[in-house]
DNA sequence: AAGCTATACTTGTATTTGCAAGTTTTGTAA
DNA sequence: TTACAAAACTTGCAAATACAAGTATAGCTT
C-alpha cells in the first residue's frame, strides 16, 4: 500500500505533449470545418495530395503524406465510391493504377485547399512574422531530420 | 471522364500537415523507446500526468491531458491491472475515485520522465537557444488559445 | 422533500486502425 | 526459362477508438 500523495509538481509541459495536443486541436478544427461543407474527413489527406497533383499512383500518394500504403488504399476506395476519383491503369505497369480526380474531385480539392489555407492562417494569425518563419522553419527541419 | 493529369505545383507543406506529420514521428519514436523498457505506450499519457500528481480523479487527470472521460477510464482500467495504479475512494465525494501510483507505478513514472525527457531534448537538440524558446512559446501559445 | 440538472464515471457497440498475410506483376539472375 | 526477390496493391481479422447511452451520486430550487 503506497500512494502519499505526491505534490503537484507543476511542470511546464513538454515539447512531445505539446505537438500531440496541437495536432489533436488541429484535427478538431479541420475535422469541423469539413463537416460544415460535407466532406469526409478521412478523405481530407489523400483528396488534398491530388489537388496538388494527380495521375500517381498509389504508392507515390501514400509516400508524399508518409501514410503506410494499406491506408492509401482504403482511402482511395472511399474517394472513388464518393466520385471524387477514378483509378486508371498505368499504361507503364499491370501492377500499379494512376489515380485521377474527376471533375468533382477536382472541384472539392479547391474548396480543401481553401480552407486549409484559411485555418492555418489562423492559427498563425497571433505570430509575429519572426516567429512564423521561425516556427515554420523548425517545423520543416524536424519532420525531415529523420527521413533517409 | 475528367483528368487531365495536373501538374504537381509542389506547394510546401503547410503548418497544419506538418504539425500532423510531427506528431506521428514523435508518436513513433515514444513508441519504440517505450517498447524497450517493457512499457505499454497506450499507458504513457496517464502515467505521465499521475507521475507529477496522484490523488487526483479521473476527471482532473482527463483535463490535464485534453482526452475525453472513456478513454481515462479505460486507460485507468489498464493502469490497474497492470499493478502500476489504484483507485480508492474520494473521501469527499461517493461517486468520484481517486487514483494513486502503486510503488512499481512510481518506478515506472520515474523512468517515464527520464525518457521522455531525452526524447525532448534530442528533438529540440538542432535548435539554436531562441529556435527553441520560440517554438516552445508559440507551441504553448497555440495550445492554450483555444481554451476558455 | 421532490424533482431537476449536473457531475463523475462506466460500458455496449459500431467504426477505424494496424498488422500481417495475401495476390499479381515486374525485374534479376542462374 | 526457371527460379527468386521485390514492387504495387488488397484484404482478413484482431485491437483500438469514439460515440452515445447508461449508472450512481451530488447539488440546487421551490
Amino acid at each position: 500500500m503506497t500512494g502519499n500523495r505526491s505534490e503537484d509538481h507543476g511542470q511546464a509541459p513538454g515539447f512531445g505533449f505539446l505537438i500531440q495536443r496541437l495536432a489533436r486541436i488541429l484535427d478538431a478544427r479541420m475535422k469541423g470545418e469539413l463537416a460544415a461543407v460535407g466532406l469526409d474527413f478521412k478523405l481530407f489527406p489523400n483528396l488534398m495530395v491530388l489537388g496538388q497533383q494527380d495521375g500517381i499512383n498509389q504508392r507515390e500518394i501514400g509516400q508524399k503524406l508518409d501514410f503506410p500504403e494499406y491506408f492509401t488504399s482504403r482511402a482511395i476506395d472511399a474517394l472513388v465510391e464518393a466520385g471524387l476519383a477514378e483509378r486508371r491503369a498505368d499504361p507503364g505497369s499491370r501492377r500499379a493504377v494512376l489515380v485521377f480526380l474527376t471533375a468533382a474531385g477536382r472541384a472539392k480539392a479547391l474548396e480543401l485547399q481553401t480552407i486549409v489555407a484559411r485555418v492555418n492562417g489562423e492559427f498563425l494569425d497571433g505570430l509575429s512574422p519572426a516567429e512564423r518563419r521561425t516556427t515554420l522553419d523548425v517545423l520543416r527541419r524536424l519532420t525531415t531530420a529523420t527521413e533517409p
